[in-house]
DNA sequence: GTAACTGTTATATATATTATATAACAGTAT
DNA sequence: ATACTGTTATATAATATATATAACAGTTAC
């Protein structure tokens, strides 16, 4: 079962399905060169429209994770691995880190707490990946 | 200059405010009791709707962060400290710190690295904040 | 070369979200 | 009473999301 949309879930289908094909490469499962369904072909198998599709695969082109080619299915690129600088990781991921950190302060989480939660988080969630 | 917007950013205006007021309430800026703008005042202060303050207020009051009774202003609610366990948190904050890790992984942000950005961003962004 | 498959573009329609505008209602404080 | 509160109601507009149908353009395999 490579791809599904959770109807009940509020975030829109292109994005579940952006989301679920950055998993699977980040688990392995996709690979660069590995062919992803045709947009057709997974909009009859999703039961949704061809143009969710379209709009999960042009993001994706367009964060550099597939490519795209008329007449060809979409491709997963090759992984970019130059190493980011602290301030390059600070603007992709730093607003949202912060906004997290907020957010599970306001819940009453600790800071403490919090780091010793994300630190056994990352530990299981990215011990196994692929390098 | 407690509160503006930025027109540039993609988030919707209501949301900045929101996040707004939640920074100033974990840098300890605001505090329970306090008073918010009011909605009118607010909204003519930033030159936006006051349907748009109302929004964000009522958000803030969902999550339980501000109180809301008719003809006073917005109060900054006392704070929730129930301890939450692991699961809770989980269900809380899990998947947003899993597509963030996504994210950092494919930016080609090692796991190690990315752990060691999260500390040291955390040991900064939280250390000095209130109990 | 033609047939069947690709991504892509164009139009159109529908719904939900975001933001604005104007007005009125209802509770509080002086 | 007056002036301030949050709140509700209506209306309009722009944008994002999703659908539907059709056509265009490039690739692959026979």
């Amino acid at each position: 079962m490579l791809f599904s949309i959770d109807e009940s879930n509020p975030q829109p289908l292109y994005l579940q399905l952006v989301m679920q094909v950055k998993d699977q490469i980040r688990n392995g499962n996709l690979v660069p060169g590995d062919e992803l369904p045709s947009v057709r072909e997974l909009a009859d198998i999703l039961g949704i429209n061809l143009h969710t599709i379209h709009n999960a695969y042009k993001k994706l082109r367009d964060e550099g994770l597939i490519t795209l080619r008329l007449g060809q299915r979409a491709k997963i690129a090759r992984r970019r691995q130059q190493p980011l600088s602290d301030s390059e990781i600070d603007s992709a991921i730093g607003a949202r880190l912060h906004d997290l950190a907020t957010d599970a302060y306001l819940l009453g989480i600790s800071g403490e707490r919090l780091r010793e939660f994300i630190n056994n988080y990352l530990e299981h969630d990215i011990e196994g990946q692929p390098k």
